[in-house]
DNA sequence: TCTTCTTTGTAATAAATCTTTCAGAATTCT
DNA sequence: AGAATTCTGAAAGATTTATTACAAAGAAGA
């Protein structure tokens, strides 16, 4: 990032903080279609992002250009050159770093994850999932280990706002027998067990599995034991450049689950539907703010 | 890749032949510069083609456009498609899944996000980031909200594996205040704030700021109030198609950077996590590899 | 709470861009 | 070579697009 000039994408995003609201919007709107959005006519981009022409024309005007047009113009510049220029360069994930920068090679091996993860998974098995997490008739419990505590409680928290009957083990605690006392049959357990598997959360799976409970699997690709009671299973791949794995994957599974689930209880249980609403309102506000 | 449409530059170069010679040599100059040259004004091309105005109009509705501001629109068009990374480009996902469903819909997001999160990133400010983190001369914490906190919570477990002198603080808790308390200047905070902001986050930055904290903030492409004291803000793309947001390129630039750190304290790291394994061994809380 | 300053959008104005018409040039065909 | 056809560009007209002026709304400060 030496000698070279400042993009107006750069520009943009380093005086974010200088801009009015409007411009903010319309900046943000300019960024999520880097350059086309820009090369378009004026009122177009101003309809995009909500703002009227004039903000427009005094943005662009604030970023140092006479007018609109000559706007236009240097962004098509940039595009001639980036085009010119060789591919490997802006074939990047982080431009302005090398290929070999890890951050470049991490989210490379990310990718593979996810492309891996979701090409393994069985779309039946993934609403028959989703259809047992949204079902009140019977209790959920959300069970996570060591590390993996973290995508449970993530999990736990949102379907928190989504359906009653809902509770987070701490498979670590020494607590969670106490937890087993009420399990009845039929309830529900989502199990975390990435590699290393965790000998508390085996005995877990199989004590909850005893008393009739049906059990759904976040695992890795090689699978925790648990997998042999599991009805359902999601195996993620977990490998990056790191000392440590990868939970990347099992938390787009988990968002995207997470998403279904609050699809398909729409219209249940009306408290937290108001409560819904009440974010619904609160993100419509931070809207305004884009 | 069956109903995908012919590029206008295609299109021109298959047509190359029926086209007269002032047309030909316009062709030519289109694709000189493609798409660049076609979202300019029409005059502009016109004369870089050494050909007149007139003669662009025909063309362009000799390829099938009923005018010259369509003909751009259709290469903007083109062009937004074509700068989404072809890594990215996947028809589906999961496959057997239609491309409607939701794990296609939610991935293909996920990836615009991660997308345009790292394309964001200032390597430098990455890498010093993960140098202050790495640096034990000074305390670190690292704070996260509601929701956030198990992003901070991921942060921590892998951190206390890495290195000495770390503390996670839950803003959300009360007892917050308690642990400034021991804050001294040049202590580090990693603070994640996403919408919508919180408060207490804000407070806690401001006065671990005020007693000479340097501040690292994860935060959303809105960004929180607190990046105004951040000496390094991190903003990620979080949306998705979902009623809540996405932490998955939070989470991403998380795991990339404590990758880092952990390669630029390996010494220390190495026999910290030896000590660790014993203990575990010792509770036998894991099972043994096969 | 009232005042002042900033921000924002509407509407009018100015400017440019695109399209069409038409006549001359080039090409083709007989 | 001459006529018919096709191609091309200048100029005028039509349309769209950008800019400016101004007033209302909103935020900040007293």
């Amino acid at each position: 990032m030496s000698g070279e000039t400042l993009t107006i994408s750069d520009r943009i995003q380093k005086g974010l903080d200088d801009l009015t609201r409007a411009e903010r919007q319309l900046a943000h709107s300019i960024l999520e279609n880097y350059p086309a959005s820009g090369l378009g006519p004026l009122s177009a981009l101003a309809k995009d992002a909500n703002v009227s022409g004039p903000t427009v024309a005094r943005m662009v005007q604030k970023l140092g250009f006479k007018g609109y047009p000559e706007f236009q113009a240097e962004l098509r510049e940039e595009l001639k050159a980036k085009v010119k220029n060789p591919i490997a360069k802006h074939d990047t994930w982080a431009e302005g770093a090398p290929s070999e920068h890890l951050l470049n090679r991490f989210t490379d091996e990310v990718i593979e994850n996810i492309r891996h993860t979701l090409g393994q998974i069985d779309p039946n098995d993934f609403d028959a999932a989703c259809r047992t997490c949204a079902d009140t008739n019977h209790h959920l419990y959300i069970v996570g280990g060591r590390i993996t505590h973290t995508l449970a409680e993530y999990l736990f928290l949102h379907m928190q706002l989504i359906r009653p009957k809902i509770t987070h083990v701490q498979s670590t605690s020494n607590a969670w027998p106490h937890y087993l006392l009420d399990v009845e049959d039929g309830d529900v357990f989502v199990i975390f067990d990435m590699r290393r598997y965790e000998n508390n959360t085996l005995k877990l799976a199989e004590m909850a599995h005893a008393k009739g409970a049906r059990l759904i699997l976040f695992t890795d690709q090689w699978r925790s034991p648990v997998h042999h009671l599991a009805e359902i299973s999601f195996s993620s791949r977990i490998v990056v450049p790191s000392a440590w794995d990868s939970a990347v994957s099992p938390l787009l599974l988990l968002e995207t689950m997470i998403s279904t689930v609050q699809g398909l209880t729409w219209g249940d249980t009306k408290d937290r539907m108001e409560a819904l609403e009440d974010m619904f309102d609160q993100t419509k506000l931070f809207r305004k703010f884009t």
